[in-house]
DNA sequence: AACGAAACCTACCGATCTACAGGTAATCGA
DNA sequence: TCGATTACCTGTAGATCGGTAGGTTTCGTT
């Protein structure tokens, strides 16, 4: 029998692998990117840092990992969504600080020079901008307010849920960020029929 | 006479501490804070790493002051100030990305723990919520669409100014800011008289 | 002209960081 | 059962970091 348990090597590895993808996550969401250091990831899996190294190469390849472990999370339906799956899933966002805490941090410190996931959020956010427009063209068709265009709203949208994160994730008292949200939403919704 | 110039050594003193900070502000939007070491900013005004501790005594006093040049900066008008002229601010803005970029980056870290301008954001926000409701309740009354009230709305403007900001500094030829902004504030106006 | 302070500098310390080299024990496939 | 692979470890190199100690030059003041 291998191991204690009935996992395959293969298996095993990619546990191991997930182990430490969740670790950087939270140790990124703590001290950024820039401050996370290999060490204090893999102690927070029970390795050394060089046990880390011996599964992801550098410290930009385990950041790689938690980009893409954020792009199979929300690569949910695309089109499919509706505008109010967008306001569940913001609410789902205000019970998870952690992981919004991680992406946060990630895009602030993304728009200096040379920083390693700085052409996965342009890539990201043209994406996105693109993916919300579609939602708000099945929603809204081209009835927006003011003549706005879907594709001249989206930019907004996501504007309006990354901003009211970074306020939120400094004061989560103060802000009631679903709320905002909704409050959002339903200025965009006012000149339908 | 005193130097070659007709500075006062107090004079000459403040005029070296300002242009620290200005080289701070670069490096600050060039690396972030934790990657800014105060060898590159004492580099950029001719100094030794050690030359510039005479002037700040740790790097974190450094950027207090850069936070304080923040303030002095954006301390204009407060109540005074008119929505068109945040349309100005916007405009502003978008043609000095090196500033944007700064305070964007230290936005992002400043959400990690212990982060020593995480309090500086977090008051700064709920000062600027407070003054952005000032503004919409002197432009617009509380005659804002879908009962919205100037408290609410506060929240939802700062968000939009900061989402874009992140969106255009990574793609600024895809990301029309103040376009978009404008396209925001008439979303805002369309309930009006 | 003498004194004191400001504005630097050189030298250095201890900590921390990523990464490489190489060894070892456990495990798997043939 | 044996050879190879996997999954670690220790040791260490090489760089960089913020900060301290202490000297020296430059300058304003008296």
């Amino acid at each position: 029998m291998p191991y204690g348990d009935g996992m395959s090597a293969r298996a095993r590895s990619e546990e191991r692998r997930a182990e430490i993808v969740r670790a950087a996550l939270e140790v990124i969401a703590e001290r950024g990117y820039r401050g996370a250091s290999l060490a204090a990831v893999a102690e927070r899996v029970g390795l050394t840092q060089q046990g880390l190294l011996h599964h992801f190469p550098t410290k930009e390849a385990l950041l790689v990992a938690v980009l893409e472990e954020r792009d199979q999370w929300d690569a949910v339906p695309d089109t499919r969504w509706r505008v109010d799956l967008l306001t569940s899933l913001v609410e789902y966002n205000a019970m998870r600080p952690a992981i919004i805490q991680t992406f946060s941090a990630l895009l602030g410190e993304s728009v200096t020079e040379g920083h390693p996931a700085r052409e996965y959020f342009t890539e990201r956010y043209t994406r996105v901008r693109e993916s919300m427009a579609a939602v708000l063209r099945t929603e809204y068709g081209d009835r927006l307010p003011n003549g706005l265009t879907p594709q001249r709203t989206a930019p907004l949208l996501v504007a309006v849920m990354d901003g009211l994160q970074y306020q939120w994730l400094l004061d989560p008292e103060s802000v009631d960020m679903p709320g905002a949200f909704r409050d959002f939403l339903r200025l965009l919704g006012e000149g339908r029929d």
